[in-house]
DNA sequence: TGTACATCAGTGAACGCGCGTTCACTGATGTAC
DNA sequence: TGTACATCAGTGAACGCGCGTTCACTGATGTAC
């Protein structure tokens, strides 16, 4: 179970891969990302990636993997003291400002024909179980909403959270409202209008609470 | 001022042109439109397209603005038979569903170094003026916020709007709350959610009522 | 009305480019006796 | 400990591809007398 030093230098290599990547699309897209460019910025020729990745999809694939799992692992770390949608909300945030194409990595536009693979879905899940439980951990919310009666006959995905209806709801209004905020402010619709994203993002954060 | 013939024509083939780059984004996304592709589906050579565009980046250019205007006016006709945040609302969802990748041509991940042109940010104006008047016709909301001195401090974006601070804010919640739901229906992301995008849209628009 | 000319849409060849990917190879690193 | 061998990282050449874009051209359409 130890590692070699052939496994070692392996997974520094693939590691390194994965930096320029990220640099790469942040200077021009994830669509843009090219295994040659990648390598050429590592002083290396493109084939020599083929040690490490299958191939350009699998390298985007992984990158955004460790995207989701980066964001579940930052979202439970901010819950590890006791759930709070507030302290949730800004870890969220500051996820996402430390690396704005991560965060579209994730929630961003979809690539026509790209399906991820099943884990993936599995870490998105993880996400939303750390909501859940912040949204349920909340005093009850003020009176039932017509949306609940729905949301009770359809909470599959909620697998097997225990949390009544207002809560489900309460945490989708959660994730949709707080990535309308975030992805607004990081495609950048908000420049030239002068007022802090961070308050608004705040006071969201506050009506959620109400 | 009347139209030649000639003229007629390059319109129509300038149409049918952005017609079939919509086809392509579709198909493929919005990185992926290419000039040749284009105009092999029209059945005519690649050079030919530089007799209606200056090039791909004027192509895009054309496609984005169209968009906005596409959008511009799908909501002030809606806001035409009076102001009705509602009416409003959910003439943004049907532009929407109508063509996902128009969507998100317009909210979506920016084009690293991409930068609109001026007459573009001048619709954008457009669509946040018939937002504000909807949120202005609303009686008035509850009590103030705290963001609300804030955006009182900060409403140059609203150029001239007599909107009191709290439609101000209500247009900015509306904006982001609608898009927050709206942006992670169309990527897919309630895809083996079970519940319907359509009811909780609608709770949102609800909420903002309230 | 017909004829001469100008305009302009569209073609095909060509340019250089970077892409993903394969392949046979060299040379260094690690392993077994 | 040294030697023989196996493993494997990385190279360079090559493949076919499609891209954006330019250029000189042909042929059709419209204009002026």
């Amino acid at each position: 179970m130890t590692e070699t030093p052939r496994e070692r230098y392996r997974a520094q290599v693939r590691t390194e891969i994965k930096e320029r990547a990220w640099e790469q699309i942040a200077a021009a897209g994830a669509s843009a990302l090219s295994l040659n460019a990648v390598a050429k910025q590592m002083g290396m020729s493109g084939p020599a990636l083929y040690r490490y990745f299958a191939g350009r999809d699998e390298l985007i694939t992984e990158l955004i993997r460790d995207a989701y799992r980066s964001l579940a692992d930052a979202l439970r770390t901010a819950a590890e003291p006791g759930p709070d949608l507030t302290v949730l909300a800004h870890a969220l945030r500051e996820w996402a400002l430390a690396d704005p194409h991560r965060y579209f990595l994730v929630y961003g536009t979809p690539v026509p024909g790209y399906h991820a693979p099943d884990d993936i879905t599995g870490i998105a899940s993880e996400i939303m179980a750390t909501l859940l439980d912040a949204c349920a951990a909340l005093p009850p919310a003020g009176p039932g909403t017509p949306f609940d009666a729905h949301i009770e006959d359809h909470r599959k995905w909620a697998a097997g959270h225990p949390a009544p209806p207002a809560a489900l709801r309460r945490a989708l209004a959660c994730w949709t409202r707080l990535h309308g905020v975030l992805s607004l402010e990081l495609a950048g619709h908000f420049t030239g209008m002068e007022f802090d994203p961070a308050l608004l993002f705040a006071a969201e954060v506050d009506e959620l609470l109400a």
